[in-house]
Formats: structure tokens, C-alpha cells, sequence
DNA sequence: CCTACAACTGGGACCGCTTCCAGTCCACGA
DNA sequence: TCGTGGACTGGAAGCGGTCCCAGTTGTAGG
């Protein structure tokens, strides 16, 4: 079909040519624009197949001014925590809410200074026309390089201490306090929690949803100790938490990860899930499933999180009103609890 | 310090203006290019701090005919395969090479066609300098995408049926032969091997190092079974296995995943682990060392792939001479063999 | 003192596309 | 018949840089 020539591909100019009309003419045919009559159109159409013509999207976005292209920043001091299988799951519903579009989606892991200063410049030299970001952490230097940059920006989750203008979130709060529930609805009262991180408003709000759902109850939280997501993390918290409050019936684990970590202590030191004491996780990992026993989780919809984001920022882009969001949290049964 | 001004951002020609040179010096200057007075140099360096100048990405691509940007496409049928923890280690790894340079990652999640044409859009309208894939399938329509783009482009892994001019991969098929040989090391003698899904080039190479090992060692392989690389589908290949080959003493299986789901059903089944029967998997992934009980496997070096795959690229782009890559595996020793 | 050469300098032509605007053409109603 | 408005048209001015090149300056060697 194409006759893609010999050397250089063609441009606007040599469409024009051939179509027999003018530069603004094949751009207004292009672009389907107004004011092109039909011949113009069909020759301009046929000039372009038969050069093999694709617009080059550089001088488009100069002219323009627009990229098309938006960012999706991932802040985090380790970069190995990328790994958790939660970004992935952003990406794919980014990714699919994007397809819609024509904006491409550039991805930004600014954990170190360098990776920092690299996004600074990105956002500071025109590269793109919006800005995702995964970066729940208090004090992140990202949020401030993000708010500087004078471009639409939606948060995944919201970081402890401040409410971006615009973010996507999951009910971590009302999830937590399902869990807890669950567990108190199982008759346990001797209910402890492996809490997330401080400074993640995700492990914040789960962390108070526990609580809330103990008081509610008209029970005391039985014991928190701090995790770090992961499973080591939560294998160490879980045999702090045996050691301080051995009379534990339940468990609360803000992350899946934490879950298994505390299953697996917990076997080793002799009590049986859910019979012991029963646990609960956070995320619903496709891990969950293959516990041993499966974990009772609170699933939290992260594909959609990143469709809403994705989906959130197009319309901030083309300029229409729009409010943050919140998404439902509900809870799997399975067999820890 | 910089002075946002009121409106837009300054341009070139204000930083010229103000620094009393002309658009040229004030080019050169901020290019560290030579033929520019000290003088010169220190006035426009001057203007530019005072005005809080940043040279214009888009405008400078379109000049220069280099965007800065490489893209990272992802292959696959099922876009939940994304999730696999493979994908985002070697982003990290690209993305910790790239950030040596000017580069920036663009990703693109091509499974569907709509996102098939997409990627051959952004190639062929100049979005990229470069392109890096992840899509060992044989007959990918990615593979030709990427041929036609004439783009330079650097593989990771290689599909089963081509040799790409370059690729990064991981020496699958010596890690196999390790894995067995390992297990021959071990007395074991009637082994089995839950392959990846054919079509992979890396299940192919694994597979072919295992019969390899087998034979080599005087062995006939002793049953073969497909999985997908997913936890379930190691399960059921286990699961068939078990029922073709009862005597089983050993499994050698190409993904940890699978692994995992074989250990699972050989508890079920109550044969002790390794003691009946020993198992190595493949990935070393960090859910390998948390198996019940930990898993032996071969590590590839995932992370490093990505990095490689990022700097052969980046020399490509910088029109260097290279050649494709392979990275060795190891095994790691814990419990299961 | 003149010439040659090197280091600078800025004008202006790109890069490839969008878009404003003044102008042309045509059919229509008065 | 003429005025009028709408649909079309192409010239040209951007968008914000890079970079070639001819021209200017300064200096050292003859």
C-alpha cells in the first residue's frame, strides 16, 4: 500500500502537494475540520494513503500545545517496592482507560533526588499535559514538584495530612472497619491489628477503621503493632503481637502481604487459623487465594482506582468540572476468618 | 528565586533579550556548546535564573528530530498477566539506566488490538527514539510493529522462532539444566517438569535444558506437563502429573508460580516435600523464599535485564555499535530440593 | 602596518504542523 | 440585477527551539 519511499517520511507539505491543495487545507482535512469541501477532502485522503503519510506528533504538539502525553509519577524511597503487584494493577487500569484516548501514558519511578529532579523537569519543560501520582507519604518532596507544576494532577490514594484537589481513593477506612467487624461478628473480642507504616494514609485510615469498629462495638483495641506492608513485616509484627498479647483471637493485617506473614508465624508457633484465632487481610491480592488457609481479605478495586484516575485526569484536561472519588471496599470470604 | 512572572512561560527569546544576546548565543550558551564568550555565557546563565527559564521539551524535539523519550511495550493477550512481578522489576531496572540520561519511559500496554494500534501509531508518527519489548510470543503482531517502526529497537527475552538483531535474555536454558541437574545431584531420578505455556521462548529454552540435563546425565525425562506460569496452572499440571506419574521423586518447574501451586498439591496429596519428592522452580521471585517450605529455584537476574536492556538501547540511540546479550542464572538453595 | 586566523556574534532558515485571516466563489432572496 | 451571507481557500504567522553561515572582532606573526 504505502509507498514509503525512499528516504525521509513524508510530511504535511508533500500531501498538500499532491492532493493539490493548500498546507492549511490537508491540515483541515486531517483533523476533520470544517470548510473542506469533499473533492478537497477525497484527494487529501487519497494523498495520504497513497504517500503513507502519518502526522508528525512532535510539530503537532508544538502547534498545538498539547502532548499528548500524561505522566504517572510513582514516588517511593525504595524502588524495589514497585514491585508490589498494587502498581501493576494502576497500570493496567490506567492503561485501559487511556486506550480510549489518544494520550500515551509515561511513567516516572521518582524515588531517588535524581528521579526527582527528572520529573521537576519533565513537568517544568512542557512534557506532558497532566500528572498521575502514586506518593502517599506525609512529607513526600513529590507533592510539592507536583503542585509547582501548574498542571492537572490527580492523586492514587491520599497522602496523610493534606487533600489533594483531586484524587482517586479507595474506602480503606470503611474496608478496615469491615474486617473488624467480621471478626467481631465471629464472636472474637481479643481482636489485635497489624497496622501499615505511619505516614501512609491508606495504613492511617486502616488503622482507624479498626479502631472505630472496636469502640463501636463497645470493645478496646486489644493491640496494634506497626508493619511495613510486607511479609517479613508482618511475620515480625505478628510475633511481637504473640508475645505481648497471647490471648489474641483475631487479627487485622492492613495488607495482604502482612496477612500471610502473620499466618505463617502463626503456625509455626502452634495455633490454628481460623480455630486459634481468626485473621483478616487488606488488598485481595490474587495471592490471598493461595494461603494456607485461603485469607478472608477486604477487596479493594485497584484496576478501577487507576481506570478512575486515568478517566479523571482526561476530563481535567479537556476542562470539565470534576470532583474526587471514592471506591467501595468489600469484604472476601474465604476460610482465615 | 524565579520569578513566575505573570503569564506564560518565558521563551528563548525573552532569556536572549534580556541577557542582551541574540537567540543564538543564548542557545549556545544554555548548550554548553562552544563560540560563546565568558561574558555572554554568565549573562544569559543570569537571565535565565532570573526569569526561572526552562527550554521548551517539545520544541527542542522537533528541532533536534530526538524526542527523549523510549518507549517500553508489553505483549500480551491478558493484561492481568502484567501483574506479574517480572514486568515491574524490569522497569525498575530500565528505569534506574534511564535515569543516568535525558530519556523518559513511555509504557505501553499492547495486548488488544486497539492498543496494538496505538504502539504502531506512536512509532510511526516520531513519539520515540527507541523501543524496548517484552513479547516472546512467536507469531506476535508486536514483532512486525516493531520491524517496520525502523526504530532501534532491543527485545528482552527472544521469541520462539526469530533471533532479534538485539536482545537482552536470561540464560533460561542453562538455569534449567542447573535446576535438573541439581535434582539428578540429589539422586533423584525419576523427574518430572511442569513447562511454561509453548510458544514462550523462554518455556521452550527451559524445557530444552531440562531434557538436555536428563539426557546428559543418562536419564530419560520422565513426564512433562504444560502449565501457564500461573500458581493454578501448576496446580492442575501437578495434579496430572501425580496421576501419570506416581513414582515421581523430583519436579523441575519453569516459573516459581508454578512451582508454588505443585507444592501446594503435593501437601494435599501428602507427599512430603522435599522428601518424597524435591522441587526447584525458576524466577527466584521474593514469594520463592516464603513457600511452605522455601523454595529452591534459579534466579535470573531480572532487575539487571531490565538495565541492560535500557543501556544497549540507549547506545543504539547514541548510534554506537553492540551486540545482544545473555545474563547468567544461579541456583538458590532453601528447602524444596 | 598589514595579513591571516581564530573566536565570537546574530540573522535567518529550518523542524512540521495548526490556525488566523483576508479573500474568492457561489447560490440565494429581494 | 445586485447585495449578502455562507462555505471554501491558501498565504502567512506563529509554536519554541537548533544550527548553518556570513560577518565582525581581536590578536599574533611577518
Amino acid at each position: 500500500m504505502a509507498a514509503q519511499s525512499p528516504g525521509r517520511k513524508p510530511t504535511l507539505d508533500e500531501v498538500a502537494e499532491r492532493a493539490g491543495v493548500s498546507r492549511s487545507a490537508a491540515s483541515r482535512a486531517i483533523n476533520q475540520a470544517p470548510h473542506v469541501s469533499r473533492a478537497a477532502r477525497e484527494a487529501v485522503e487519497r494523498a495520504i494513503k497513497e504517500l503513507g503519510y502519518r502526522p508528525n506528533r512532535t510539530a503537532r504538539a508544538l502547534a498545538t500545545q498539547q502532548t499528548g502525553v500524561v505522566a504517572l509519577a510513582v514516588s517511593h524511597d525504595d524502588p524495589e517496592l514497585f514491585a508490589d503487584p498494587f502498581f501493576a494493577q494502576v497500570i493496567v487500569g490506567v492503561s485501559a482507560m487511556l486506550e480510549e484516548t489518544d494520550l500515551h501514558l509515561l511513567l516516572c519511578l521518582a524515588s531517588s533526588g535524581r528521579g526527582r529532579s527528572r520529573l521537576t523537569n519533565l513537568l517544568h519543560t512542557g512534557g506532558v499535559d497532566g500528572l498521575m501520582l502514586l506518593a502517599t507519604r506525609k512529607d513526600d518532596p513529590v507533592n510539592r514538584i507536583a503542585a509547582q507544576a501548574g498542571l492537572p494532577t490527580v492523586y492514587g490514594g491520599r497522602p496523610l495530612g493534606f487533600e489533594p484537589r483531586w484524587y482517586v481513593d479507595c474506602d480503606n477506612l470503611g474496608g478496615a472497619r469491615l474486617a473488624t467487624e467480621h471478626l467481631i461478628g465471629l464472636g472474637r473480642t481479643r481482636i489485635v491489628t497489624i497496622a501499615g507504616e505511619t505516614g501512609s494514609g491508606a495504613a492511617d485510615a486502616r488503622h482507624r477503621g479498626y479502631r472505630e469498629a472496636m469502640t463501636m462495638a463497645g470493645l478496646t483495641p486489644y493491640g496494634m503493632v506497626e508493619g511495613d506492608f510486607t511479609e517479613a513485616g508482618g511475620a515480625a509484627a505478628m510475633r511481637t503481637l504473640l508475645e505481648r498479647h497471647p490471648g489474641a483471637d483475631g487479627v487485622f493485617a492492613a495488607s495482604d502481604n502482612m496477612a500471610a506473614g502473620a499466618l505463617r508465624v502463626l503456625r509455626e508457633a502452634g495455633r490454628s487459623v481460623p480455630g486459634d484465632v481468626a485473621v483478616v487481610g487488606f488488598d485481595d491480592l490474587a495471592a490471598a487465594g493461595h494461603t494456607d488457609p485461603p485469607l478472608t481479605t477486604v477487596h479493594q478495586p485497584v484496576q478501577a482506582l487507576g481506570q478512575e484516575m486515568a478517566r479523571l485526569l482526561i476530563d481535567l484536561i479537556a476542562g470539565q468540572e470534576r470532583s474526587s472519588l471514592i471506591l467501595p471496599t468489600r469484604l472476601v470470604r474465604r476460610d482465615s476468618a
